[in-house]
RNA sequence: GGAGCGUUAGCUCAGCUGGGAGAGCACUUGCUUGACGUGUAAGGGGUCAUAGGUUCAAGUCCUAUACGCUCCACCA
């Protein structure tokens, strides 16, 4: 800020110097510190290529906040960011890239391809890394890693190498999903269900040997029947009982084949009767592995009908599916078809249509890393914010399947088997074997696949740190506190983090996970690409500033919650920055060629600054507290109201003429400087957290002998700032004040119309209150001066009369009272208390309160029925004076 | 088929462990006061979805119901 202050705050001018600022100082970086405790949080890597939205913007937000107030708390807080070289995402986008250039990945090969995926990656990777330090992340990027560098890498093989020699991992030929525009197999978190509208076709399979009698099924997926290897029916249905045992034969292909009787068959839907597909149907799987069928794969990688299909081989499935489905009619066996929505399991990447087939794969043997992941919830170990989504994990963990880790795909971690050329033996190491540990032969080619991106991410928290190395960073830094990510990850990453830490570092990875929703448009829908209705966050930063975003994104949302986004929102926090620039400017402005005065004793600090720093003090109790309970929106409104509402609208205005005055008074003007100062910079720490930037360029300008606010203590409860008497005169006072604003409002009282402001109480301590605290309200109150006494000498007939809590305050506005107003206003107040009158009442005579509830609660009651007895009886005086 | 969430002012949402309904935006009416009109002052607007229950006391706890949303699940 520079003496010539800009009237508005321009966010532009100012960000990129002070992050510049932060970096140059090194403030992000966290090391090893015996003398301090630790707080760690591991960021989630975002996409290496990938493009920041909203998602990350609130996800990196929330971090950030916390990272930042841990450190200004004291804690070598350390906030490990880096990248995910997300497989599938990146092959997708780099071999598009290379066939917009006319080049085939298949033709170049696995080494080409690889070189311009890390070409790729070297060119955009850094990308992301800057939007979210257009954000203010204050992450220790000296510490950024990569989840295919060389250490991540490591990781990645040793665990892998444990899980397969503790016989968790195993190659297996199983069903799994396959993509057949991606060509690889993806696990079962990556398939989407939705429902289709399709159909359900009836088709008649004829009995072996029995003219003219079939049974008839019914499938959504008439093409699959190439690959059918029986039908099924309940083992306890009647009506098909005599058919177990019998051959059918399978139209279109010259196939005979049993009918089984299986308990998976539901009775009551479809024929009842079962097509039982074991190559591509994990439930036929299931049946086929109990009753020893035949599998038979009917499909080529890219979902066409591969040769077993006879005169079908080569079409794709859906073009196979249109053909058998007229050809059988033309058999006469199609019986019917009816409409029928079903449930497609689509791959959550491209949106097609994925396909059960039997491959062979690697995977990860769950149940027993699933149990332990169980317990670490169960005892405490682990804890979710908000807890409800402990069922989510819970339930998912419950039902897991072994996880299916081996990916045809070139960008990834490979997987570290070996398979001798000559007898087939395999080896997983770290190192390709120098020969055949069985048959000696020295030719080994390493297993093509690679391994789902999600493996090497399930590692973060602790390969970053360096494990499996004994790092000091892993001594020091890990258990991790603090997992923030949207709830939409918790099957993808959570979990499987969680597990992973367990097994390989017998911790978890992180205390708690910090959940938070999904930010949507300002109709509620998902932002995503193809409705185009997504908004990006560095557009939002480029208009109102990171600042804004930021609270923009912490306002008015509870964990775990999605949120809309509106640009109107946007506008109100941009509001609340400019805000607190201006107070700051005005500030600045007052300090000019001036000086802050700290009395030695507090206690001669005026009534109003008393007040001010009495309240600062709860709202650094409250919002400290908040923070530990992951309260970030309640936290963030907190300091906001404070300081919009109590420091600009009160405080501010109430020292004004202290200010004005300074030269005839300069320590009442000297001190309420050293307060405005005061209070304006601790708040602004408490602010910091959620809006970095500009708390950031005013306490630097506000302090110059300070070096920066990131580096501040944050703020504690001082019981020298506890002002209980004060404090409650203001507030005596402000109700005066706002009765008086009223009163004025209702006569139409001009602006300029100063008044003598007679304010009569009954008892001494009021009057004496009254007297202490009244003359710095004088232009609050359009006085020219109060009068405090205990009767009605001076007043004159014709003045409005207010009755607050301890007292009744007259305005003498003769000529402008309009008596009928006057009366309307007082039936008004008296209606309102009655009110209140009657709900005490009504508490205290119900003996269930008087006897049952806190003796606390009763004695306030009864002494706010006292108060209102006491105001209405004023009011009433004030009506009868009137008639 | 399971599970979860939501239903509070015109709109978007807060409301922590039960003790007199809140914010922002919008709206109405004042204000060319020397920080800010991205401001300021005053104000209107809610039977907290419905029905029961627990309790002296329920937006808050419990049970149903309705509507909306989401996730999980193999119904061919």
């Amino acid at each position: 800020m520079s003496k010539e202050l800009a009237k508005t705050y321009d966010p532009a001018g100012i960000e990129d110097r002070l992050y510049r600022k932060w970096m140059e100082k090194g403030y992000f970086h966290a090391e090893v510190n015996p003398d301090k405790k630790p707080f760690t949080i591991v960021m989630p890597p975002p996409n290496v290529t990938g493009q920041l939205h909203m998602g990350h913007a609130l996800d990196e937000t929330m971090q950030d906040i916390l990272i930042r107030f841990k450190r200004m708390q004291g804690f070598e807080a350390l906030w490990q960011p880096g990248t995910d070289h997300a497989a599938i995402a990146t092959e997708v986008k780099v071999t598009e890239k290379l066939r917009s250039e006319g080049i085939d990945k298949n033709e170049i090969g696995r080494e080409a391809f690889l070189e311009h995926a890390w070409a790729w990656k070297k060119e955009y990777g850094g990308k992301i890394i800057n939007q979210l330090k257009k954000l203010g992340a204050s992450a220790d990027w000296d510490r950024e890693r990569f989840t295919m560098d060389e250490g991540c890498s490591a990781a990645v093989q040793e665990v892998f190498i444990r899980l397969y020699e503790k016989g968790y991992i195993y190659k297996g030929s199983r069903i799994i999903n396959w993509c057949p525009v991606c060509q690889t197999s993806i696990s079962d978190a990556e398939v989407e269900h939705e429902d289709q509208n399709g159909f359900f076709w009836h088709i008649n399979y004829p009995i072996v040997g029995e003219e003219g009698r079939f049974v008839e099924i019914a499938t959504t997926r008439p093409e699959t029947m190439l690959g059918d290897t029986a039908v099924a029916v309940n083992p306890e249905d009647e009506r098909y009982k005599d058919l177990v045992g019998k051959m059918l034969e399978l139209p279109l292909t010259g196939r005979t084949i049993p009918v089984i009787a299986d308990a998976y068959v539901d009775r009551e839907f479809g024929t009842g009767c079962v097509k039982i597909t074991p190559a591509h149907d994990p439930n036929d799987f299931e049946v086929g592995k109990r009753h020893g069928l035949e599998e038979i794969n009917i499909l080529n990688d890219d979902a066409t009908i591969n040769s077993l299909g006879g005169k079908y081989a080569g079409m794709d499935r859906y073009e196979a599916r249109k053909a058998i489905v007229a050809d059988l009619e033309k058999l006469g066996l199609l019986v019917k078809v009816v409409p029928h929505s079903h449930s497609v399991g689509t791959h959550d990447r491209c949106g097609t249509t994925v396909e059960p087939m039997i491959k062979p794969q690697w995977f990860v043997r769950m149940d027993e890393m699933a149990k332990e992941a169980i317990k670490a919830l169960d005892d405490g170990r682990l804890q979710f914010v908000p807890e409800r989504f402990d069922k989510i994990y819970l339930h998912w963990l419950e039902n897991i399947k072994d996880w299916c880790i081996s990916r045809q795909l070139w960008w990834g971690h490979r997987i570290p088997a070996y398979y001798c050329e000559e007898c087939g033996e395999m080896v997983v190491a770290k190192e390709k074997p120098k020969m055949c540990p069985r048959c000696r032969a020295e030719k080994l080619r390493q297993d093509e696949d690679t391994l789902d991106t999600w493996f090497s991410s399930a590692l973060w928290p602790f390969s970053t740190l360096g494990w499996p190395e004994k790092t000091p960073e892993m001594e020091y830094f890990y258990p991790t506190d603090v997992l923030v990510t949207g709830y939409d990850i918790i099957f993808f990453w959570v979990i499987r983090m969680v597990f992973s830490a367990l097994e390989q570092t017998g911790e978890v990875p992180f205390h708690h996970v910090l959940i938070h929703g999904l930010v949507r448009d300002e109709l509620g829908r998902k932002m995503s690409k193809s409705l185009g209705n997504g908004i990006d966050p560095l557009e939002v930063i480029d208009q109102y500033g990171a600042d804004a975003l930021r609270l923009t994104l912490m306002t008015g949302n509870a964990p775990g919650n999605d949120m809309r986004f509106s640009w109107k929102k946007v506008e109100a926090s941009r509001n609340f920055a400019n805000k607190i620039w201006n107070a700051s400017r005005f500030i600045l402005m007052n300090l000019e060629g001036k000086e802050c005065v700290r009395p030695d004793d507090l206690q001669d600090l005026c009534l109003e600054d008393k007040w001010i720093l009495s309240h600062l003090n709860s709202v650094v109790r409250e919002v400290t507290e908040n923070m530990e309970k992951y309260e970030l929106g309640i936290a963030v409104s907190k300091v906001y109201d404070f300081l919009w509402d109590e420091f600009c609208d009160w405080y501010i205005e109430i020292v004004k003429t202290r200010l004005w005055n300074y030269d005839e008074n300069k320590k009442a003007g000297g001190e309420a400087l050293w307060t405005l100062r005061t209070v304006l910079t601790e708040a602004l720490k408490l602010l910091h957290p959620f809006m970095p930037f500009i708390t950031e360029e005013i306490y630097c300008t506000l302090l110059p002998e300070e070096e920066s606010i990131m580096i501040a203590d944050w703020p504690v409860y001082r019981p020298e700032y506890d002002f209980p008497e004060a404090a409650s005169a203001v507030d005596c006072m402000k109700e005066v004040v706002r009765g008086i604003r009223d009163s004025r409002i209702s006569m139409q009282v001009p602006q300029n119309r100063k008044t003598n402001v007679f304010i009569v109480t009954s008892g001494e301590k009021d009057a004496r209150m009254y007297e202490a605290v009244s003359p710095a309200f004088g232009n609050l109150a359009f006085a020219k001066e109060f009068h405090v006494q205990n009767d009605k000498t001076g007043i004159g007939t014709d003045a409005v009369s207010i009755v607050v809590s301890n007292a009744v305050v007259y305005l003498p506005l003769e000529d402008l009272v309009d008596r009928e107003k006057e009366t309307e206003r007082l039936e008004k107040e008296k209606e309102r208390l009655s009110k209140e009158i009657a709900r005490c009442e009504g508490m205290l005579n119900n003996p269930g309160f008087v006897n049952k509830a806190p003796e606390q609660k009763v004695a306030a009651e009864k002494a706010k029925l006292e108060k209102y007895k006491e105001m209405r009886e004023k009011v009433l005086a004030q009506l009868s004076h009137l008639a």
